[in-house]
DNA sequence: AATCTATCAGTCGAAAACGACTATTGACGA
DNA sequence: TCGTCAATAGTCGTTTTCGACTGATAGATT
């Protein structure tokens, strides 16, 4: 029994992935990147498999290998697994956790750039996210006409409206700098 | 020179806290903590300190202690960590990163819930959603008028526009599973 | 006065995460 | 056809992060 809950987010993508079909962890390395993941480190996720195992969630559906390649060993979902994912799923949507992005953090300290890095800063970012949510919503339509079920790309509409939120956000805010109503104290408290 | 570049969330935070002031690292942790931070592990906070000063951002500016409790060691920024923090807080607001949070990680699988559950869930976290909003949105009016430039509480008002922005979309798919228009494929891709 | 509890402040061994390294194969251009 | 490059798979030593532990003090309780 591990001592730490298992809690690293990539728990939920393995489950989630074992949930369709076997595979081995190459793989999901994969296909974990191609579904637009951040960049997961290849030996982390050896580890977290590994602890699914240990932790009777995921089991080996034993070995293939191709050519003279390394050995591929393919695991699949436990029952255990199933409920634990069902369960981590339920509770991870039911309760909202405060999360730290790094743009939250950031902008806590917003105004140790002054009120021109700060506008200069805002409008490159507000300019990259318009062109990211551009591609990603093209992507989006051409991935759902070829006939791929909503639900499947679910977590991108909404990383969509997220994005636009920010957007909306950082143009208000840019604006209200440029205009002087949002003011940057002078340091003296 | 550390290998891995000191990227825990932690070193901007503890970075801006020591551009108010200096202090010593329990004292950054209530600071923390208070200012909405999520929980942070106090060794993994006097290691960063460690890392910091390692770095040269930041540098002990001497001892105290209050009766015959341990000796607190005080902190301060560096020249070179005002550099830092400034290039860090540039880059991390102008450019936009995919980040990963666990709402984002469960909706991808929102399917494995079936409708029902799915709606049940979905239900229960935008009412928590909105009682948050709702807490926030007082205590933010509650600090404003207690005379705190707007500026300082800038990342409670990024905060609450995102949570606003998520209850709106948690509202229109619940309704859209609801009504139909939003359909779980049974298993058989 | 004695005990209980909460807060203060930090240390340190153990667990988790990282990323450099190995080794093989298939494709592509020189 | 030889060499380089990208992709395939996985291992393992090092770093980072965690959280249990120590131990002291001030205030509340019996």
């Amino acid at each position: 029994m591990p001592r730490r809950a298992l809690d690293n987010p990539l728990v939920l993508a393995v489950l989630g992935l074992l949930l369709e079909h076997p595979t081995h962890p190459y793989q999901m390395l994969t296909d974990l990147r191609a579904r637009g993941g951040a960049a997961i480190n290849r030996g982390t996720l050896y580890d977290v498999v590994e602890a699914l195992v240990a932790a009777g969630w995921v089991a080996p559906q034993g070995t293939e290998r191709t050519g003279n390649r390394p050995e591929r060993t393919v695991y699949a979902l436990t029952d255990d697994g199933h409920d634990e994912l069902v369960r981590r799923l339920d509770s991870q949507i039911r309760t909202p956790r405060r999360e730290f992005t790094q743009f939250l953090g950031a902008v806590a300290y917003l105004g140790a750039l002054g009120p021109d890095g700060a506008v200069d800063a805002l409008t490159e970012r507000a300019r990259r996210l318009a062109d990211r949510i551009a591609a990603d919503a093209d992507h989006l339509a051409a991935v759902l006409a070829s006939g791929v079920p909503r639900l499947h790309v679910i977590e991108a509409e909404y990383a969509l409206a997220q994005a636009r939120a920010e957007l909306a956000w950082i143009g208000s805010v840019t604006e209200e700098i440029r205009a002087g109503s949002l003011t940057f104290p002078t340091r003296e408290d």
